[in-house]
RNA sequence: GCGCCCGUAGCUCAGCUGGAUAGAGCGGUUGCCUCCGAAGCAACAGGCCGGGAGUUCGAAUCUCUCCGGGCGCACCA
């Protein structure tokens, strides 16, 4: 509601200065004044028009308002302060499009396809925290499209024969002298004390510390290595074992979060299916990639690195900045492979995967995993318009050589549409460090937080931590509700659980670091998912005790006059139609995080209305029947809001 | 050396496409459960917005510079 009015307002006033003023205003900035009572949108426009006019701030706005007469869904426009412009909204009428508020999206990205990829964690051992955040913002970001109406595919890349999986392979094959029958029974459930992500994310951090012992220890990782990336003898099988098992563990772990995907691409068919060859070939005719005849990279094919200055005509020598994408041994990087695969994503490859089932969620949904051939009947993926991929900050550079390669292509457009959704890393404090038992140096104590390390099995594991959580908020529901059945009461502290870690991962902006800490993530008030969920089970505990429905009294009749009396209480109707404003702002700077506190300061604004309206007791009919709708519209804009992040309102708390 | 990010209340963080009195949570002090559930509400205390200079009618927000912290810059992935 918030959202469609303002973009009218913004229109109007466009028109106005053209007519007017015969001025073009690229970017309106429309505030919100301080108060409500000043009204709903602020304009500080005339300030910046008083140059180029040369007339007073004020005489401009007076202009402006004079000029703007009378626009649909509009009160009056006032001027204020020094020149501002308030907007004052038809409190009734907008009221009336909250209440019908349907889906009817119409948004920035509405009807696009959109391809997300997140997680894409290393097959080789369990997943910790920082991958939490990377899934969590991942799929909180999928929701917000979803919600804007796009079409969106769901991708966790699978880095299936890279080094970390065969330092495991390394371990199995020559510290722990198992072969693929052993592994096997491991991977089985029941044959082994602990989940097989969790014996690989020991063993992991064994291999680590073994390779340091001897040169001849690294020699047998290469080797496996490279036997992995050839295919076709028993490393390379153990490796696919490895993996398939492990992918198959951190999907059940990110399901518990609700977290869900659409297909798995994997480096091993990016490899097997020829992607690179066809992306060298364009990449050499377009001229992006030249081989170096001197200097350090020589024999090596290379591209200009993203971000650096052009060497000039007159400059000597190679240029020593440039990234190597093939290797003189005639080996392609990471880089070059990454390049390869996102060709494939905007279609412009010529190439694609084979496609098979891998696994099926309880709702039905099917994840598909890259094969090299395939099933006959598959779904299509890739060759979509714009492309988010969720990884961390630190491979800003790899991303950036990316976008600049199919900007050297031609693909000016998919070069602008390819948004690298880059996050800072998860740490755990030096405290929490050492109540987890870690040694740390003294070094590290007196750090301000300390890198989570997969090498040395150094942090918290994402299975582990959801189950605290969900201890923790059992032994709450426990003594809170004596009465339900066990199943039930998990249930519930299963939501309340979820809503915390998913509502702790996303209160903080992408840029910065969170500093792991078990007494806040385990916190269930204040800034929290639960406050959130709390205060929805509230309303909901309301109509229960009233014996109505929410969806009922949303469609029945209420007399709004008393939105024009209270200013507190059109303050949280507005908040509650600003919801798909939210959703566009989360989407315009890739920012989960407003979503996140958007929700919470609705809840603290209801809280706050709880409070003051007891409506149960409320005498006045007409002024119960209004307070018990501005409930619902506040719950409903509440509940969607904690959808947007994937949490569940619960039934009770 | 070059590039990116961060520095705001005791702690953890919002606010940064310049705009009206700098916000929240936690922690501290103090109130509020015969009343729709206190996982809640209210109040108080707490800030040269890292330092300096500049641009502007106006700077926590933009520019420059310095200081402090983090992360990148492989023929690794």
């Amino acid at each position: 509601m918030y959202l469609e009015l303002q973009l009218q307002l913004i229109q109007r006033v466009r028109d106005l200065l053209k007519r007017q003023y015969d001025v073009e205003f690229p970017r309106i900035v429309v505030d919100q004044p301080p108060n409500v009572g000043l009204g709903e949108y602020a304009l500080p426009l005339s300030f910046e028009l008083a140059k180029k006019l040369r007339k007073p701030p004020r005489k401009i706005a007076e202009e402006i308002v004079a000029g703007l007469g009378h626009v649909p869904g509009f009160e009056k426009f006032e001027v204020a302060g020094a020149g501002y412009i308030n907007a004052r909204i038809n409190r009734q009428e907008a009221a009336k499009l909250l209440l019908r508020a349907g889906v009817a999206r119409q948004g920035s990205v509405t009807g696009k396809k959109i391809l997300v990829e997140h997680t894409s964690i290393n097959p080789n051992k369990a997943a910790h925290i920082g991958h939490l955040r990377n899934a969590i913002l991942g799929d909180t970001f999928v929701r917000l499209l979803q919600a804007a109406g796009a079409k969106v595919d769901v991708q966790n890349y699978i880095d299936n024969t890279g080094v970390q999986v065969a330092d495991v392979v390394v371990g199995f094959l020559y510290l722990e002298k198992k072969g693929k029958s052993e592994i096997e029974s491991l991977i089985t459930v029941g044959n082994s004390k602990q989940p097989f992500d969790y014996y690989c994310w020991d063993l992991y951090a064994q291999v680590s510390r073994w390779y340091e012992e001897s040169k001849e220890n690294l020699k047998l990782r290469l080797q496996t290595l490279h036997d992995i990336e050839r295919g076709g003898n028993e490393p390379a099988e153990i490796a696919r074992l490895i993996s398939n098992a492990i992918i198959r563990r951190h999907l059940e772990t990110m399901q518990r979060l609700g977290i869900e995907y659409d297909f798995l691409p994997q480096e091993s068919e990016i490899l097997h299916l020829h992607f690179w060859e066809s992306a060298f070939e364009q990449l050499k005719q377009k001229g992006v990639l030249y081989f170096e005849t001197e200097g350090k990279n020589k024999g090596c094919w290379v591209m200009k690195r993203a971000g650096t200055k052009a060497a000039e005509e007159g400059a000597k020598g190679p240029d020593e900045d440039a990234k190597v994408i093939v290797r003189s041994n005639n080996t392609v990087t990471y880089v070059g492979k990454d390049i390869a695969y996102h060709l494939w994503k905007f279609g412009l490859l010529g190439r694609d995967f084979g496609y098979q089932r891998f696994y099926r969620y309880h709702d039905g949904r099917q994840v598909w995993i890259s094969a090299e051939s395939g099933e006959p009947d598959h779904p299509h993926f890739g060759g979509v318009n714009a492309i988010y991929n969720v990884i961390d900050s630190r491979q800003a550079d790899p991303q950036n050589n990316v976008i600049e390669a199919i900007r050297g292509l031609g693909h000016a457009e998919q070069a602008e549409n390819y948004h690298h959704f880059s996050y800072e890393m998860v740490a755990l404090t030096p405290r929490c460090a050492m109540d987890l038992g870690y040694d740390v140096s003294e070094e590290d104590q007196k750090r301000a937080y300390i890198e989570v390390s997969g090498r040395k099995g150094f942090g918290v594991k994402a299975d582990d931590l959801l189950d605290s959580l969900i201890a923790a908020a059992q032994k709450e529901v426990d003594t809170r509700h004596q009465e339900m059945p066990e199943s039930e009461r998990h249930g519930i502290a299963s939501q309340i659980a979820i809503g915390a870690l998913r509502y702790f991962m996303l209160k903080f902006t992408k840029t910065s670091v969170i500093a792991f800490d078990f007494k806040e993530a385990l916190s269930f008030e204040g800034e929290t998912g639960p406050y959130a969920q709390y205060a929805i089970v509230r309303a909901t505990n309301i109509f229960r005790k009233a014996g109505l429905s929410a969806e009922d009294i949303l469609a029945g009749q209420t007399d709004l006059r008393f939105l024009k009396e209270d200013d507190e209480l059109w303050e949280l109707w507005l908040r509650a139609g600003q919801l798909s404003s939210t959703v566009e702002q989360c989407i315009a700077t890739t920012e989960p995080a407003y979503a996140a506190k958007y929700a919470f300061q609705l809840a603290q604004q209801f809280n706050n209305f709880y409070h003051k309206h007891h409506i149960l007791t409320e005498t006045d009919e007409e002024k119960k029947t209004f307070l018990l709708t501005t409930a619902a519209v506040v719950r409903r804009a509440l509940i969607q809001s904690l959808e947007l992040m994937g949490i569940d309102a619960p039934s009770v708390m």
